[in-house]
DNA sequence: AGATACCCCTGTTAGC
DNA sequence: TGCTAACAGGGGTATC
């Protein structure tokens, strides 16, 4: 079985979760790391990190991609979050005991506390100053602000963008010649895609993973991201993919969208759309899961919705 | 600037 | 049964 990494889904699920118990809330303690990795981009270190962050209220709760902000009163600074591959953002109520591979622990003014838990120690927090976005539209889902944190300018808007600039991101792709997977992972051109649906949206829009980028039509390409909307969306309804405890909500509530991914960590079980054994390759190190019947290497490709 | 390799980390699984 | 090696993953960094 695959391993649960959040994804735009399932960031978007906890930035609901936090976006209504967090706004307009005060930050009033907050607790040293237990491990260095969960702050390794804060300049100035913890001192600095607990100096930004203590006394400032929760002005939102914001996403591009899979990177979470919140934005702080003040002095134009943003607290960020990137949650990795096992990174959790937990509302519990006040003194409750240490979760498993708690790293910190913030107190709030309405009496519950955020914990960020984080078994691989691949996600962070840290605090970034706000800087205005270079097409003056909104920085992500969950603000008005036209304002990014410092740093983030090589995300790319995201899947679920309506600022999303489609024709550029089109551009793009037809001018690569790699994967059209490895296209969809790379963040710098469209955000919020990770392995999961990267594999669900080829298998939807009846492309083979490993088609560069290039040969696809302007029609195919636009489709495809259009596809890859409507998988998170759908995704989102579920409240994200979980297969364990490792992706759980602020609730501590896993996502159920597990038994609706068509091909994810499925390889060598029958296609749900043909029958036929999904292959399972790797494209650029990723492990990638595909029909061979239904998303062929070489055309006629059969579309699918 | 695009492509590529490598690194970080740890629980689970595969293989001997 | 018990050990080790491989694997999973996103994104930052360095190098060309």
């Amino acid at each position: 079985m695959g391993i649960p990494m959040p994804e735009l889904p399932e960031v978007e699920t906890i930035r609901r979760n936090l976006g209504s118990h967090l706004m307009n809330t005060c930050v009033t303690a907050v607790s040293p790391p237990t491990h260095p990795r969960s702050l390794r981009f804060q300049p100035g270190g913890f001192s600095r990190f607990h100096e930004v962050l203590v006394g400032k209220q929760l002005e939102s709760v914001s996403r591009r991609g899979k990177f979470l902000w919140l934005e702080l009163s003040g002095d134009g600074a943003a607290w960020c979050f990137h949650l990795g591959m096992s990174g959790q953002l937990r509302l519990v109520a006040e003194d409750t005991p240490v979760l498993s591979h708690e790293r910190l622990r913030f107190t709030l003014d309405n009496g519950m506390e955020l914990v960020f838990c984080d078994q691989r120690t691949f996600g962070h927090t840290e605090v970034r100053a706000l800087e205005p976005t270079v097409d003056g539209a909104p920085g992500g889902a969950g603000t008005a602000r036209a304002l990014l944190p410092a740093g983030l300018g090589h995300i790319a808007r995201d899947v679920l963008d309506p600022s999303l600039d489609v024709a550029g991101v089109v551009a793009k792709l037809r001018n690569s010649r790699r994967a059209i997977k490895t296209k969809l992972l790379d963040q710098g051109t469209v955000s919020g895609i990770g392995n999961i649906y990267a594999d669900e949206a080829l298998f939807a829009s009846g492309i083979y993973p490993a088609t560069p980028a290039g040969d696809l039509s302007g029609t195919d390409l636009r489709n495809l991201l259009e596809i890859a909307a409507s998988v998170m969306r759908r995704a989102l309804e579920f409240g994200g993919t979980s297969f364990d405890q490792l992706y759980v909500d602020s609730w501590g509530n896993p996502g159920d969208f597990a038994s609706e991914l068509q091909v994810y960590g499925r390889g060598g079980q029958a296609c749900r759309h043909c029958g036929q054994a999904l292959d399972k390759i790797v494209i650029d190190g990723r492990a990638t899961v595909f029909c061979a019947r239904c998303t062929p290497a070489s055309p006629p490709r059969n579309k699918k919705g």
